[in-house]
This record gives C-alpha cells, sequence and structure tokens, in this order.
RNA sequence: GCGGGUGUGGCGGAAUGGUAGACGCCGGGGACUUAAAAUCCCCUGAGCUUUGCUCGUGCGGGUUCGAGUCCCGCCACCCGCACCA
C-alpha cells in the first residue's frame, strides 16, 4: 500500500461540512437517551479567536464528544458574551458603531471556531447583545423587581472629573483617569442593585453540594460569602448620639482606644459643618474604589473631638473619621483595638492612640510588652476584669452574652458579601426597563412594551454615557399617568447577560426567556469549563440568579452547574530588545544560542513565560497555526502535556511535535491488515488496558494523561507484527484519538471502509478478562533504598516474595551480613527489608 | 492589604504513603539518501573511585520500615479583590 500524507487542508473543511449537514452535534431534546450539557464559557467578540479560548473549546469538544460516543444526548452551545466595554472604545476610536463592529467580530470568531472543527450546536447560537435575547433579559429583571430583589440606592464610583464621566476600575490608572490623566474621585451616584446578600446563606449552604467543583474555588466563594458571627452594640457618644459598631472580636472589647467611622458615614456627614471635618472627608474621596487601593492606601484619620464612651469601663474614647473604614461593610463603625487588630496597630501607631495587650498566650504574660505590631492570634483574655483567663472563644460569647442581657448590644451575624451592583453608566449594555416618573417615581416598563430597544443613531464624540445625551430616547410617558417622563440610561452590568445565558441555551421559545419542562431535561450543566479569573464573581452571579430563578418559581433547579473546571491559561515566552521593547515570536529568531530580530540581527533576550498578551506580543494566532499544520495538530497541542488546570507554554517546536504525531497515527492507521492473522496477547492487553485509561482520564479531564496513553499504544502498536489483536490496536487507537483528532479519526475511518461517521460511533468495549497482567515487577528496598527488582506472578505470597527478594545478590550484599529485624512485604509491590 | 493557588531533569510534566522522572519536546549518536526533508533505531537527572555507589522533587525541620505525596515553619512566583470580560 503507498503512503498518503494526512491533508488538513482538504480534510478538515470535508469533516466540518459533512458533521453540519448530517445535523451530528445539533442537540434533540425530546431524545429519550440520558442528556449531557457540556459548556464552556462563551467569549466576549474581541476580533480574533485565542489560543485561550482554542484550548478552553478543545476541552469541552473532547468532553462532548466522548460522552456522544458513551451514548448521551449531548447539548454543546455556543454563544457570545456580546455587551461591554471593548466595543465602546472601538467606537470612539474607530468611528464605528458598537454592534456594528461586534457583529462583524462575531462572524469573524464564529468562522475561526467552525474551522477547528469544534462539535457545536450551532442552530442555539445566540449574541447577548440580540435584542430577542436582552428582551428577555430585561424581563427577568422585571420579576425580580416585583419579587423584591431589586433596589436603588446610592453607591460609590470612579469619577474623573477632566471627562465628566465614570471610569470602569480597569480605566483607573494609578488613581488617574486612563485618557484624561485626572486624579480619580470617589463620587456617589443612585444605583440599581440586586439582593444577592438575600442568598447569603443559601449560596454558602449550596457550596457544600458542589462536590464535583474544585476545593479551591469553592473555598474562595465561602470567603468571598464571608460569614462572621459577632457583637453588634452602640457606643453612647459625648454628644448625645448613639454610634452602633460591629465587631467579630467582642473578646478584646477591654483593648479598645478609640473608635473609627467611615467618612460617609452620617455622624461623619453631620459634623461636616465644620470645615476641617469637611476637607477631610474631601481628602478622603480621592482615590479609586478597588479594594486593593483602599486597603493599601495609607491610613488617615481625623479626631472628631466626640468621645464614645466604654460600656464597661466608661472611659472615654476618641471617635476618628478613618478612610479605612468601609461604609458597605457591618454598620460603617468600628472600636480599635491595636493590640490585636493590624490596621488599627497601623493607626494608632500613627496618631499616638494606647496599645494595650488583651490577650496573651498565658496568664502569666499578662504584662508583656507588644511588639512592632499586632497580635491577632488565639490566647488567653488578661487586662479584662471579668474576661481575665478566658479564652478568646469563651469571652466572645461572654460579652455577647453580658451585652444580650444589659440590652444594649446583641450577637449577629455579618457578611461580606455586599448586594450586586448592576447599574453601568454606559451605551453598549441592556437598557434598564425602568421609567423615572415625576409623579410615581420608579416605574417598570409595561412588559408588551419590551424590549426596550438601545437607539442606533448615537454619538460618542463626547465623553459620558450617549443614551444620557441622546436627544429624543430617554423621553417617554409613565405609564401609569401618561405624563412626560425619563427612561433610565444606565444599562445592566455585563455579568448580568452572563447570569443567565445557560438557560437560554438550554431552551429559547419567541415569548419567554425559557421553557421550565426544557430547563428540567438539560439543567444543571453537566460539565461547566472555563478560566479560573471568573472563580467568584462571575460564577457567584450565576449561582445568585439561578437561584432566585428558582425562589420566584420560573423552576426547580438551584445550582447552575453541576461539575466546574477551571482551565490555565496559554503562555509563550517573551521576547525583548535591548530598549525593553518587545518583538513577536514571529519577529525573532534562533542564532546558535541566541536570539536575534529577524529585520537587523539585534540581539534579542529571551524573557519569561507569561500568558499570552498584545501588550507583550507574545502572541501566536490560531488561524495561522491552523493553516500551517491543521486543526488536529493544534487540538492535540491544548491536550498535550500540560494539566488542563495548569498554564500550557506555547512553543514552536511542540506544534511541528503534534503535526508529526498526525502523520506518524495516519500512516499507522493505513495499515490496517484484513489478511493479518492470529493474536498478539500483551499488544491486546495495552489496547484494552487503554480503552479503559483513556476514559477514565477523559472523565476525569485529566486530558494530558489521556495524550499520554495514546502516545503508548501508538508506540507499541508501531512496533508489534501485524496480527488481529495489532488490527484491533489500530481500530481502537482510532476511536480513543476521535475526541481529540475526530478530522483524521472521521479520514481514516471511512478509509478503513467503515459506514457512517466515527462522531456517531460507540467507545470501543473492552475485555475486562484482557486488563489483568500475570506478572508483576516487585522493588525490593534496603532500608528503604531500591536495591534490585524482581518479577514475579501477580498475587505471590508474602514468604514467597520475602524468599525471593532475600535470594537477590544485590540484596545480600547491600545487607552485608546485617541482621535483618524486619521485613514489610506490600503484595505486588515491594519487598523492605529493615536491618 | 486580604483571599486563593503553584513550585519535580535543559523544557512541559508522570507517580492510591511503596521502583522518582511514565509520555512528549529539546539535545547527542547512528541507519536510509548523491544530498536534504521525511522516517526509523539507540542514548539522554547530577556527580563519582562506574559489575556499581552517592546525591536528587523550592528552602529548613518533623512523622514513618518507607515522603514528591502527610505535619510544622519559611521563600519565590502567579491569579482574584465587587465597573475588564
Amino acid at each position: 500500500m503507498t503512503e498518503t500524507r494526512f491533508d488538513p487542508s482538504l480534510a478538515d473543511g470535508r469533516w466540518q461540512r459533512a458533521w453540519d449537514e448530517a445535523g451530528t452535534f445539533t442537540a434533540d431534546s425530546d431524545s429519550d437517551k440520558p442528556k449531557s450539557f457540556i459548556l464552556e464559557m462563551f467569549p466576549y467578540p474581541s476580533g480574533r479567536i485565542h489560543m485561550g479560548h482554542v484550548r478552553n473549546y478543545t476541552m469541552g469538544d473532547v468532553l462532548a464528544r466522548y460522552k456522544k460516543m458513551r451514548g448521551f444526548e449531548v447539548l454543546h452551545p455556543m454563544g457570545w458574551d456580546a455587551f461591554g466595554m471593548p466595543a465602546e472604545n472601538a467606537a470612539m476610536e474607530k468611528k464605528v458603531h458598537p454592534g456594528e463592529w461586534t457583529y462583524a467580530n462575531i462572524e469573524a470568531m464564529k468562522k475561526q471556531l467552525q474551522g477547528i472543527g469544534f462539535a457545536l450546536d450551532w442552530t442555539r447560537e445566540f449574541a447577548t447583545c440580540d435584542p430577542d435575547y436582552y428582551g428577555h433579559e430585561q424581563a427577568l429583571f422585571l420579576d425580580m423587581y416585583e419579587a423584591g430583589l431589586v433596589y436603588r440606592r446610592s453607591s460609590e464610583v470612579n469619577w474623573d472629573p477632566v471627562d465628566m464621566t465614570v471610569l470602569a476600575n480597569e480605566q483607573v490608572i494609578d488613581g488617574k483617569g486612563w485618557r484624561s490623566g485626572a486624579e480619580v474621585e470617589k463620587r456617589k451616584l443612585d444605583q440599581w442593585f440586586l439582593k444577592i446578600t438575600d442568598f447569603a446563606e443559601d449560596l454558602l449552604e449550596g457550596l457544600g453540594e458542589l462536590k464535583d467543583w474544585p476545593d479551591k474555588v469553592r473555598l474562595m466563594q465561602e470567603n468571598w460569602i464571608g460569614k462572621s458571627s459577632g457583637l453588634e452594640f452602640s457606643f453612647d457618644l459625648s454628644n448625645g448620639e448613639k454610634l452602633p459598631v460591629y465587631t467579630t472580636r467582642p473578646d478584646t472589647i477591654f483593648g479598645a482606644s478609640f473608635c473609627a467611622i467611615a467618612a460617609d458615614h452620617p455622624i461623619a456627614q453631620s459634623l461636616a459643618s465644620d470645615t476641617k471635618v469637611a476637607a477631610f472627608i474631601e481628602e478622603c474621596k480621592k482615590g479609586g474604589t478597588t479594594a486593593a487601593e483602599l486597603e493599601t492606601a495609607e491610613k488617615l484619620g481625623f479626631n472628631t473631638g466626640v468621645t464614645a464612651k466604654h460600656p464597661f469601663t466608661g472611659e472615654a474614647m476618641p471617635v476618628f473619621i478613618a478612610n479605612f473604614v468601609l461604609m458597605d461593610y457591618g454598620t460603617g463603625a468600628v472600636m480599635g483595638v491595636p493590640g490585636h487588630d493590624q490596621r488599627d496597630f497601623e493607626f494608632a501607631t500613627k496618631y499616638e492612640l494606647p496599645i494595650a495587650r488583651v490577650v496573651a498566650k498565658d496568664v502569666s504574660e499578662a504584662d508583656a510588652p507588644m511588639g512592632d505590631e499586632a497580635e491577632p492570634g488565639d490566647g488567653v483574655i488578661v487586662n479584662s476584669d471579668f474576661l481575665d483567663g478566658l479564652s478568646v472563644e469563651d469571652a466572645k460569647a461572654d460579652v455577647i452574652a453580658k451585652a444580650e442581657e444589659g440590652g444594649w448590644g446583641e450577637g449577629t451575624t455579618v457578611w461580606r458579601l455586599r448586594d450586586w451592583g448592576i447599574s453601568r453608566q454606559r451605551y453598549w449594555g441592556t437598557p434598564i426597563p425602568i421609567i423615572h416618573s415625576p409623579d410615581h417615581g420608579p416605574v417598570p416598563v409595561p412588559r408588551d412594551q419590551l424590549p426596550v430597544k438601545l437607539p442606533e443613531d448615537i454619538d460618542f464624540d463626547t465623553p459620558g454615557n450617549p443614551l444620557e445625551r441622546h436627544p429624543t430616547w430617554k423621553h417617554t410617558t409613565c405609564p401609569i399617568s401618561g405624563k412626560p417622563a425619563l427612561r433610565e440610561t444606565d444599562t445592566l452590568d455585563t455579568f448580568v447577560n452572563s447570569s443567565w445565558y445557560f438557560l437560554r441555551f438550554a431552551s429559547q421559545p419567541d415569548n419567554a426567556p425559557f421553557d421550565p419542562q426544557e430547563i428540567a431535561k438539560w439543567m444543571p450543566v453537566r460539565h461547566y469549563i472555563g478560566g479560573i479569573e471568573h472563580a467568584i464573581l462571575h460564577l457567584l452571579y450565576a449561582r445568585f440568579w439561578t437561584r432566585a430563578m428558582e425562589r420566584i418559581g420560573k423552576f426547580e433547579v438551584k445550582e447552575p452547574f453541576d461539575a466546574l473546571f477551571t482551565q490555565g491559561m496559554v503562555t509563550h515566552e517573551t521576547y525583548a530588545l535591548g530598549d525593553g521593547s518587545w518583538l513577536s515570536p514571529n519577529e525573532v529568531r534562533k542564532n546558535g544560542a541566541d536570539w536575534i530580530a529577524i529585520e537587523d540581527g539585534a540581539p534579542v533576550t529571551a524573557g519569561r513565560v507569561v500568558k499570552m498578551s498584545k501588550s507583550k506580543k507574545n502572541v501566536v494566532d490560531p488561524d495561522a497555526i491552523i493553516a500551517e499544520y491543521g486543526a488536529d495538530a493544534v487540538r492535540w497541542f491544548m491536550l498535550s502535556d500540560s494539566p488542563p488546570e495548569r498554564d500550557l507554554p506555547w512553543s514552536q517546536d511542540g506544534i511541528e511535535g503534534c503535526g508529526r504525531f498526525v502523520q506518524r497515527l495516519w500512516r499507522l492507521f493505513q495499515q490496517f491488515d484484513l489478511s493479518a492473522i492470529g493474536e498478539d496477547k500483551a499488544l491486546a492487553r495495552k489496547a484494552h488496558q487503554a480503552i479503559v485509561a483513556v476514559a477514565e482520564d477523559i472523565e476525569a479531564l485529566g486530558f494530558n494523561k489521556a495524550v499520554a496513553r495514546i502516545y503508548e499504544l501508538t508506540g507499541a502498536t508501531e512496533k508489534a507484527a501485524p496480527s488481529e489483536s495489532r488490527n484491533f490496536a489500530i481500530s481502537t487507537l482510532m476511536q480513543l484519538a476521535s475526541p481529540m483528532m475526530p478530522h483524521l479519526a472521521e479520514e481514516a475511518w471511512a478509509k478503513a471502509g467503515n459506514a457512517g461517521l466515527i462522531a456517531d460511533a460507540a467507545w470501543p468495549t473492552h475485555d475486562p478478562a484482557m486488563l489483568v497482567e500475570d506478572e508483576v515487577t516487585i522493588a525490593i528496598q534496603h532500608k528503604g533504598k531500591l536495591r534490585d527488582t524482581i518479577t514475579a506472578p501477580k498475587g505471590a505470597a508474602k514468604e514467597d516474595l520475602e524468599a525471593l527478594a532475600l535470594a537477590s545478590e544485590k540484596v545480600q550484599r547491600s545487607l552485608d551480613g546485617a541482621e535483618v529485624r524486619k521485613v514489610i512485604v506490600v503484595p505486588d509491590r515491594l519487598v523492605n527489608i529493615v536491618t
């Protein structure tokens, strides 16, 4: 037989068309097969598919194809998370409408995805910027509104005083606006919120059920929700007011030496008639709103002159306005215990406030001096009157009990989780379907007027929200009184779009967001795959949204994602010239051991391997790679070597190796020999073992291990002489590799004379009797170190193994006549001789 | 600052507390070829006094007959932090 080369430039398209024409991957919700919903996080249509997408979708694709082979009806859809800031930026920079830009990107990226041969059900495709989608989203928003899960209050944003616009955190660079360069300020705006805190307990408890989520993600969510118990009580202030505070450390109450309140605390605001107070509050407004910025900023305080009376000692403690106290957490006021809280310690040091020890390692160390930092750890309470000698835990309970008896405070649960602010002062998002009526306040847009569509004729030449500035769009009438009224001009956070898209994939009727009966068929998503960067926000919002839908009676699903997998990034070496400017991989080449610039031969430093990014120019375009090596080689690369949860370093050598392996398999597939006779038991055993092992690896998403198994079976099959067993190994390899290299597998399957598509074929079956080895290798250790190995029949008796071990010449030499004190025998594994 | 993670040859990594380095890449040697490409075969953790021995999984301790794996304490790097998606 003449060997041919596998030509992906012909085969890839041929099989992609074949799948498309046959509707191979169209999910049938009426099928009586068991169902499996495989989902990868849908992409933002930024313009081009990048390697990170390819890796993400290849993993999901292998799972989807594998599940189909195992007899599942698989739903594996794709769509577009299409609202967002980049479209507005493009509008400003390139004078193109955000919608036009977005849909052009979608078209281009869809073509790219199709060229990789993903087993996607494109019949369910949608973009979140389709009025049809966001109209249903508006209806769901109104459902939540009617259920009392939506409210309005003022909240801080990053304000650019020059561009007169709200900035996203991303647009604040070193405390300055990214375009204007002006110092960013905090500014309060009335905004819409979703009551995710109503679900805090639920969301926390639900984590316990998510057995197939990574522990780290559950832990991150748990910490984010941040349930803490403590004491809420009020200090009597010298001005006659009461100051409610919340503390998680009531046990340290005798160590309190000051109180601190947020700059936007009502008491601070009430003192603002004093110009110095007002100036300090103004000072606190400087800077952005991110947690990292707030917590690393220098701790500043302003002594209000008001004092608070300690509930036990009666001592008067100063009340400060402080920039590190957040109005959003607890009561917006804290008692400062410098000895046992690091932030309080730094603050007390700066403002020369007393730092007392109230927790010590032991009672005898009650007078031990404090070091140069706080001691937040466990210990025994000291210098605390009736609490002395108690453990931290007991003292907490004791103080809470005393407060409740005395009626001046109570034990409470406080959550770190804050309500979800969903208002965005931007054009390219879902319009919030509310009308502000002069007589009736905010009124929902009547359902028959949905969707509230975005206007097309908008202007990005002046900064700010184009919806706000649009000449006519916001002018409407009050649905109740019919009088002139204004539309809400804020749009919804794009996280709202991605909080329910999976439901729309499962079911997309025209007249409703989804159909509960269809939801019941597909939900929850069996495998959800995406980046770890979504571990908290997106996943928490989607969990919340699903629970909210369940609570208001939309369906009976609580958790949207049964199993979650977070994949690593695709990285690449970086290349820099002497002046620090970056070069892309195709602008450099190796010159001996060094790198040089292709253009002028200038020396190039190969730097660290980091996430592919435009700024570092270490990006490789999937299309160029596919054009050169074919889709299967790229898919194979994405699955090889690195465990899927870790970063994958892209390399030219690596993709070339994958390209060679595709050809190597192709050659092997052509060696299927109908005239071959006889059995090759060792090879057959390897093939049967591989069927089981590759299945286990894929189900555990251990794609790199599945790949290694296929390499091993390939090597063994190549070396074997023709036999019926070898034919079996070849056809097994075709099937095992088909989820990963579907084009090659289809081509080989057809060439071998099989009817139908391998995509529709079943996973090969294994013979359990063929899995068991007859012989095993036993390691012989002396003093825990390997001295020899012996081959023994599987299941050999302990005594026999011990005797065989002691008979070994190498072992005897190592023993050197020493007395054997003990022999540990692990059947089928090892013998360890202790002297 | 807070929360989470990662660390094993030149590189990516494998290893239910039981033979560390499977498998792949790079590199070296050889075969085939007029030559190259492609392909195939062999070698490839370090060191040494090389039938073999010693060391070796970020660093320092510990538990165990036995530790990459478990425990304690460090270090380095990466990710997230609520308006990036």
